[in-house]
DNA sequence: GATACTGCTTGCGCCAACGCAACGATACTG
DNA sequence: CAGTATCGTTGCGTTGGCGCAAGCAGTATC
């Protein structure tokens, strides 16, 4: 299924810098893939064969660790990048990525990086500033998890998904595709019970309002005075 | 300072695919640096206008936070690269990196990033790697983080160590710069008392012996048991 | 070799958060 | 539209690890 639209790629940043010629090129080699909710693009530890990047849709990128327990590593948004295992030195891809919505994916089979990078030194410089933006997320989240207790946690996390995936409506701004208690918790280092009494207290606030896999934030301005200590 | 000798550099793998004239261009950029115990290189938040290779020593990379805390972002070790913002499309560090051992440092202007990189698809495709590395170890440590008990934290983070520093001695591996209970603490997430009270409880089991600033591993393969669950 | 300094240890009380458990509520399914 | 599965809420007992505080032991200073 090659010839993929490159109106579709554009206006990522990603690939700002490259000539309609490249483009194609890169789009010739790619192939476009459905995933409905609950399907994983990959398995954690699979061989790396290829890497994707998302068009539509959402994924939350899960680790298990050896005695079974989750932690949601980081969601994939519309326009990023993802399993490109191989360019970081790796043989397999290090967790599993699971559609939360709906998602269309593009998927290129490895080789096509290290051809690319070389011919297109602008395409390193965009795929290391990214890599670099995540490694300073998973900083920040690190100095939170060890010096922030659970209900500022919570409360970044719901401020990072507003960021990412919050749309206004009239009522506040609602995070854009489903996501669970459980899922929080996994995200925030916590228990899904945990997370479900901070909620069900800032709903009793009027901060937020909950629903099954739902939520929609009424004030983000008094959670970011609870994120940042009083 | 310029003219460094290509051979302190030669032998690492970020410029093992660089002629000889190319390294000799990029040392020609250079100064070098020699930090004492405490001093720190650069400041966090400070504007970036270089970036650096350790080449002897040993530094701490630290953020505080808004209300004062101090974490250990991650240890830089000889042939780390390390306060190369620019690369990250930030204009200032993220972190402060201080000599916890006398230490030596070459420093390039933020520029000569940009150019070689142009001119050297390899640096780039190397650079990744490495900055892909510190991702995974970031992620490694969130997982531990989120799931794992302080103790279980701890023998991870000194396993580490052991690697990254470990000195093989008669009596076992020492710990080859000088570390404070305060300093694990602070690359775990927990406080200088409950690292105490661990390591104490270790040196009664024999696992390993402590000392001011000092930390000799006397059962690796216990401690890893340990680190491992059960 | 006395003084100050900095880093390490240990005891004790306390609380945030976990784990268990039971119960509601909401969405799918045929 | 009952039946079932999934997801969310809430109560309660327990506990890991934090914070305070006091004391100890090396290391540097003059």
């Amino acid at each position: 299924m090659a010839g993929i639209d490159p109106s579709l790629v554009r206006a990522l940043p990603l690939f700002s810098k490259l000539s309609a010629a490249e483009l194609d090129m890169l789009l010739e080699q790619a192939t476009l893939r459905r995933f409905a909710v609950g399907e994983a693009v990959f398995e954690q530890g699979a061989a790396a064969t290829q890497f994707f990047l998302l068009l539509h849709g959402r994924l939350k990128v899960t680790q298990v660790t050896a005695d079974g327990q989750q932690i949601i590593v980081r969601m994939v948004h519309p326009g990023d990048i993802f399993g490109f295992a191989k360019a970081l030195q790796r043989d397999d891809y290090p967790g599993t990525p699971t559609a939360s919505a709906e998602s269309v994916v593009i998927c290129w089979p490895t080789q096509v990086w290290d051809l690319f990078i070389e011919k297109n030194p602008h395409l390193a410089v965009n795929a290391m500033q990214t890599i670099g933006q995540r490694l300073q997320e998973a900083h920040t989240r690190i100095r939170e998890m060890a010096t922030e207790e659970v209900e500022r946690r919570v409360a970044h996390a719901v401020l990072r998904l507003i960021i990412q995936a919050g749309k206004t409506e009239s009522a506040g701004i609602r995070i854009d595709f489903p996501i669970s208690r459980q899922d929080i918790a996994e995200m925030t280092g916590t228990t899904l019970h945990t997370v479900s009494r901070i909620l069900s207290a800032w709903e009793a606030k009027g901060l937020v309002k909950g629903g099954r896999q739902k939520l929609l934030v009424r004030d983000a301005t008094a959670l970011r005075e609870l994120a940042e200590g009083d």
